[in-house]
DNA sequence: TCATTCGCTCAACGGGCGTTGACTCAACGA
DNA sequence: TCGTTGAGTCAACGCCCGTTGAGCGAATGA
């Protein structure tokens, strides 16, 4: 017999919501993924995930929440081995809630703005570390060939980046964002 | 007066629907744009569309048909600078067309599988001009980095991106091609 | 024990969507 | 000139969506 507390049983149930609403935002996009999909997968009601996250579009709110790195600012060298350390989780184990936000990013407006800053936050790191005028425009495209890679990989799924691993992509990148931290 | 014959005037129509239809593709994507919406900016009635296009999906494909360049395999040199000269052409002039593929790539199931086609050819183009086991994977590297510049410009319209010229951005990645052609 | 709380469901609403079939009327061909 | 064609419109259908308010019933606490 289960001896759940009704605040516990709640909890879990708010978060079984969360769960399957990343994981329906991640795969088919921000409209494409109905409240009573989202309900369905979570096996509840559908008014019950309006109830706790207020609107569909408080939910995708709810669940593309995403932690910044920590990541105190280095050397270029260093910099570039976080970034593309970045890269080994983001090929294996992109959080669901990232996918969410990248998966809706060119069509829904709330996410393209979400995106907008993480990069952004990203080119500012990225730059403290080069030096020259145009270091924010280099650590831009360092940033925008990160994505780009994401995007093939993780999204698009192309067949050429399937069953490679984080390592062999690190390698062969990293002269590529050398060459861009040095010009 | 106008002297149009009745052919001369559908022509045209449908032409006005296929450009309205571009536009609006290019700028929210397939979910966003409706046929409703469609029709008011070609100023025609929403049935007319579907008379022409047979359905929204129809449309869509109508919309983002797109021709490839013909394009000669050749040595490293000359295809990393051809690959940076279809940025050139994606930074600055980008058709609709291809713009209302790349919107919709993400969360239009027939979308991803039309840009995975080009993408693909691409791949294929660019493997053909390099050596190496490796070949095909170095070149899908390449080609999702100028997909990631290709989004991070024209459709997230990246701050640090804005104002740069296709030419400066061309330099700054041309040794990161070249050192992704070499490794 | 019993009134109260509250997690959860049920049924429905209003609206926008893609899509359709009947209709209008100007251009056309004989 | 006159019947026919066909470009374009109009009104509507049916569906699915996000969202709402009333209600149920078990856990709660005095």
């Amino acid at each position: 017999m289960s001896e759940l507390s009704r605040t516990e049983r709640r909890r879990r149930t708010e978060r079984r919501i969360l769960e399957a609403a990343r994981g329906l935002f991640a795969e088919r996009g921000f409209e494409r993924t109905t409240i009573r999909a989202v309900a369905q997968a979570a096996e509840v009601d559908p008014a019950l995930v309006m109830q706790y996250y207020g609107s569909k579009q408080g939910l995708f709110g709810a669940a593309v929440q995403v932690a910044e790195p920590p990541a105190a600012g280095a050397g270029p060298e260093e910099m570039i081995e976080e970034v593309l350390g970045s890269l080994g989780m983001k090929l294996g184990e992109l959080s669901p809630s990232s996918l969410a936000m990248m998966r809706s990013m060119l069509t829904h407006p709330e996410a393209a703005a979400s995106v907008r800053a993480v990069l952004g936050r990203q080119i500012d790191r990225i730059g403290e570390s080069l030096s020259g005028d145009d270091a924010r425009l280099r650590a831009a495209l360092m940033t925008t060939i990160m994505l780009g890679v994401a995007v093939g990989h993780q999204l698009l799924e192309l067949d050429e980046l399937r069953d490679v691993s984080p390592e062999e992509v690190a390698r062969l990148l990293r002269p590529c964002l050398r060459a861009l931290s040095e010009s």
